[in-house]
DNA sequence: GAAAAACCTTGATGTGTATCAAGGGGGCAT
DNA sequence: ATGCCCCCTTGATACACATCAAGGTTTTTC
């Protein structure tokens, strides 16, 4: 209904796969930042860039040989995992310039699969590579060393989140999460597409369907958010804010 | 009523902190794994060991400044963060041979607090050594990427635990973690001691004090585990298996 | 472009765990 | 030892969210 997602109509990167880890506009948040520009050409020579892979399409699957970490130029992936008993559990929402794959590192294994939510590019960065090059690279090793202990932290967040929160509160701090996550990325904090379903939503923060979509109706009774399908637009963040005690 | 932690009877490491990696008997399950003879004594000299710290002592802060990672020689320590509104959230468990202090890498802060369960000895490693020492030894390099890794499939496995599980199924699945890291340790994995409260227990599943309780007198009633204040004994683990639902 | 499938929303009912309440027991300090 | 405090256990009640159900909408497929 309204225009495409803003990043594919910005010049370098989004899912153009000749760009470089130097004119790419991610570099900022991605592996590149605080490197030297040498540095980041020595990095961009193991960087891998591939063609776009469509939603629904797999990055990689739970048990696969782990090889790589990916960087997400464009698009949006989740990272689930199973259970035992064949329940999926979504641990993570990945955007552009950020990081997945790093479950994998611990057993030469993934740990989780990684499908696309809509149409994605992703730069493949050979994990030997990137241990060779950090040994040689100690800004690079602290910066990756640092990404893992982030997504530590968010993990930790989210456990959080979920032992002692209310379905309205962890509602809020995801929307919370997109939106600065998209500031980050110099777009809208107010006005967004969610590229996953509410099933994912729901998943991730351990309700039902029927739960998350009640949540969203009643924050856009309160006026709080505007709702239309997957678009989103906030109406109020300090109310938001109040319902999420995330601060 | 029974006899002490075994750990405090075992001679070499334990409390004693003039012991070296090269003859700590938890360097197969701690950093040193897989290096050679004259890597670990390079590994040795950066670690610091210092006296014991009492019951309840704190480790480090949420909010302090980061310097260093930590490895559990003797006793055991709980890691928790606080939310905005003041709700204490527990996000590990770690008993010996375990490392901690891995949130605080990203920010150089500490993202959680770690507090003594027991009196308990630890290993300080200093981030910048380890750093260091990583870039000129690939294998420390890459095992220390594995301890991170592994720390985020752990915290995954508490997301899908929270997010999908019933009470049931949590406290068996804790109850079997704290079995098998027994066993990691050679020490018994049906008969221990847990260091932790009811209450931290609860806060790190994410139930209520009382919810736990229950839990261990229904095991108890079906046979499964004989419970004797923090005295735990395993009688049926496949029992416990079959309620954990997770493998 | 029509049919099918998947997704989303809203309402009615059920249930697992939280909350409230009270009593018992162990460990630590003096 | 003794007393205090914290922890643990058990029972009664309440509630937030799950489950069941049904209809509407969007997206996919052919």
């Amino acid at each position: 209904m309204t225009g495409q997602s803003q990043e594919l109509l910005t010049k370098p990167c989004a899912h153009d796969y000749k760009v470089n880890c130097g004119n790419c506009r991610l570099n900022s948040i991605c592996l590149p930042l605080a490197l030297e520009r040498d540095d980041v050409e020595q990095l961009d020579e193991i960087v891998q860039r591939s063609k776009p892979i469509q939603k629904g399409r797999f990055l990689y699957h739970e048990g696969d040989e782990f090889q790589s970490v990916f960087a997400v130029r464009s698009g949006a992936l989740k990272a689930f995992r199973t259970t035992d008993s064949g329940r999926e559990q979504v641990t993570g929402f990945y955007f552009p310039g950020e990081i997945l794959g790093m479950d994998g590192i611990s057993n030469n294994l993934h740990a989780s699969s990684a499908q696309a939510l809509e149409t994605t590019a992703v730069c493949e960065i050979p994990f030997n590579s990137l241990e060779k090059l950090s040994a040689l690279m100690p800004s690079l090793q602290r910066h990756f060393f640092q990404i893992m202990s982030r997504e530590i932290t968010e993990d930790q967040q989210l456990i959080t989140l979920l032992s002692k929160n209310s379905a309205e509160e962890r509602v809020a701090a995801l929307i919370l999460s997109i939106s600065s996550r998209n500031a980050r990325r110099k777009l809208s904090a107010t006005r967004f597409r969610l590229p996953m379903s509410r099933i994912d939503i729901g998943n991730y923060l351990g309700l039902t369907v029927e739960t998350v979509s009640r949540v969203f109706s009643r924050m856009q009774k309160l006026e709080f958010l505007q709702v239309n399908n997957k678009e989103i637009e906030i109406k109020d963040i300090e109310g938001i804010r109040s319902l999420a005690d995330i601060g």
